[in-house]
DNA sequence: GTCGCCTATGTCCAACATGACATATTTCGC
DNA sequence: GCGAAATATGTCATGTTGGACATAGGCGAC
């Protein structure tokens, strides 16, 4: 199909590809829970890099023991938020969470 | 104070630190609301590129046009999860978003 | 002009994430 | 092994985020 066609049947709203476009969401979700476990990781090692327990970072988060465990573990109940606000806190980089997200897509290669 | 005194206090739940530490919520706050906006700003940039509009996005995602208005335009409403399913939608990298990432620092420089 | 098409903004209420708490389970020094 | 500290897991009420819809604003073609 050409290009441009596609672009306008794709900016009407419909989805132009391969039969196996129904696929496309669960792959995307897969994709999604690695860069949340990866990133998930990284709070783990940040923190006990600083030598804090899971307490004191909950403390610092105004948060609980309970939810940075699940944190920690990418539990379903935690948002991407959380995880991300964790790290700035406990003073990730931009460099520092590229470096995982990074290495959630190197992850998926294997 | 001996980095490893700190550190023991800090595992029993306190903050050590200088006396600015309440400032530290908003501060890292301010981190967090930056990398949301660069995020959607990526978010709509690769739309672009793709030739979608907000609706044909909003279809792919399962969602409705004023949910990606939203989106694009960093409200409060949405969440970080959101921009960032969306941009794995649309086919962002690892390398993408950690360039996002990275822009939202050097924003923060200026 | 006005007609399409795209985007922005506001408001519902259902679904989900949250902190808190209680309670396992693991880990580690002794 | 014992005990204490750290971590894991479950549940719940309450607040936040979700899609949906309505509607307003913007912008180019005619």
């Amino acid at each position: 199909m050409k290009r441009v066609k596609k672009q306008r049947l794709e900016r009407a709203g419909w989805v132009v590809g391969d039969s196996a476009q129904f696929l496309r969401l669960s792959v995307e979700e897969n994709r999604f829970i690695e860069l949340k476990l990866a990133l998930a990781t990284g709070v783990r090692e940040l923190r006990e890099r600083r030598g804090l327990t899971q307490a004191a970072l909950a403390h610092r988060l105004g948060s609980s023991q309970s939810r940075v465990a699940k944190m920690e573990a990418a539990d379903r109940s935690v948002s991407l938020d959380l995880i991300m606000r964790s790290l700035l806190t406990i003073g990730a980089t931009a460099t520092d969470i590229a470096k995982w997200i990074k290495r959630a897509e190197t992850a998926r290669a294997a």
